[in-house]
DNA sequence: GTTCCACAGGAAAAGATGGTCG
DNA sequence: CGACCATCTTTTCCTGTGGAAC
């Protein structure tokens, strides 16, 4: 008879180490906090708030510090009459255009039901119904865009909202812009016009150490572990492994829970080192799977191509030849074949994913070209491919191949 | 020293798709 | 319906690259 049993030697409050947790505290961020607090003071003072633009890697407190100070921000102005305000947040990740973050602006404001829909109307329109929802909410309104990095080059919004007020499409609101990006090299490719008023307060997050990380994942332990959950000496493992990779706390805490669930699954009674180099690698795996379903049929055909390559022990592998293998299954799945600079764009993308690596060759008169082979385990690609495309015969062919040569 | 191979990757334009509006 | 609109993929055309061969 089956049987479900609570388990509870590891964890305490698993969504303790999660995306989506808020601590009481935010640790080791005193100098960013007190410089963010300062660009916002504005708001409670009742002048036109500032835009702040913050820069930083992925996981180093960026979006935690700003929902931390805009909650007690919003807890604290409600002692000043004279000031409403309302906050805006926005996560830009999967909205790659000005005119896709103002749609979901615009349908955050508006109710379940009146939603607009996200394309079709010319830019010019979607900003004015945003400006008129804007003007219906009044008072000051802070608008977070997180990972705004992701609209690339047009950045129309960025340029339009913090001029809303002047160029007369707002009369009362103001309006104060926080973006937030992972990326350095976003705000030298703004318009200048937009670094200008984007960036009136510029705030750099730093990576963190590892003895800062070590202190955070403290903190988060004690909320989220039991007390005997946990050896020396994970932490500080979870700790080195994410400062030297990112000084990331968002990959140390993944570390850490990921760790904490390989070692539920054997029956540990807590978490060893050996966990967590399990859960470095599914980590690696989770992202590499995440990676490969977005892809469009001709970048996994692409992708096919270089695994069966792999799988006949031929890569690593040039572009001409992974071309030929990517023909012969377009004409075996009876898909029309794609020219080859489009494969080789897929290829890109495939390597900028970090699915595929390249080596640069450069043989003179032969020319210079990249030499692509699989960077994530053989199986792991595989198995993806599996889910996704209908080529069952095909690739029962790629896996019997790799029995053949033994490849893993 | 110059040429030239055979590729990488940028830019622009062309299609396809899925939407609004009068 | 037809005129537009935004966006994504793909094609076309092009420039850049670095050492071997001339």
């Amino acid at each position: 008879m089956p049987r479900f049993e609570r388990k509870q030697n590891i964890f305490r409050n698993k969504d303790a180490l999660g995306e989506s947790y808020q601590p009481e505290r935010i640790e080791e961020r005193d100098d960013e906090i007190e410089a963010y607090m300062d660009a916002l003071q504005p708001i409670i003072d009742g002048w036109e708030p500032n835009n702040v633009f913050l820069y930083g890697n992925t996981g180093v407190g960026k979006t935690a510090v700003t929902d931390f100070l805009l909650d007690v921000l919003q807890e604290d102005v409600t002692e000043y009459d004279d000031v409403d305000l309302s906050v805006l947040s926005v996560n830009c990740k999967t909205l790659n255009s000005s005119y896709q973050v103002a749609v979901e602006l615009v349908n955050t404001l508006r109710p379940a039901g009146a939603e607009i829909s996200t394309t079709g109307y010319p830019q010019q329109t979607v900003f004015k119904k945003l400006y008129s929802e804007l003007e219906a909410l009044g008072g000051t309104v802070v608008i977070v865009l997180d990972e705004i990095d992701s609209i690339g080059d047009r950045d129309e919004l960025l340029y339009e909202l913090p001029r809303a007020r002047s160029n007369g499409y707002l009369e009362t609101t103001k309006v104060g812009l926080i973006g937030i990006s992972n990326d350095f090299k976003f705000r030298e490719q703004l318009d200048p016009r937009v670094q200008d008023t984007l960036c009136e307060r510029e705030l750099q997050f730093p990576p963190y150490e590892a003895s800062e990380l070590t202190n955070i994942l403290e903190s988060r332990a004690e909320v989220a572990i039991t007390e005997d959950g946990c050896d020396g000496g994970v932490l500080n493992l979870c700790a080195a492994l994410a400062a030297r990779d990112s000084g990331s706390a968002r990959q140390a805490l993944d570390l850490l829970r990921l760790a904490g669930e390989v070692a539920e699954n054997n029956d540990d009674d807590a978490i060893r080192e050996h966990h967590v180099d399990q859960a470095r690698s599914k980590l690696e795996q989770e992202r590499v799977e995440e990676g490969m379903r977005e892809l469009t049929t001709h970048g996994r055909l692409a992708l096919l191509a270089v695994v069966s390559k792999a799988a006949k022990e031929s890569t690593p592998c040039r572009t001409r030849e992974l071309y030929q293998e990517y023909e012969a299954l377009c004409e075996s799945s009876g898909t029309d074949s794609l020219a080859q600079r489009s494969v080789h764009n897929h290829l890109s993308d495939l390597r900028m994913l970090g699915i595929l690596s390249a080596k640069e060759n450069r043989s003179g008169s032969r020319g210079n070209y990249y030499s692509y082979e699989l960077d994530v385990p053989f199986s792991s690609a595989v198995d993806a491919m599996a889910d996704v495309l209908y080529l069952d015969d095909e690739i029962e062919t790629i896996r019997d191949i790799a029995r053949m040569n033994s490849v893993v």
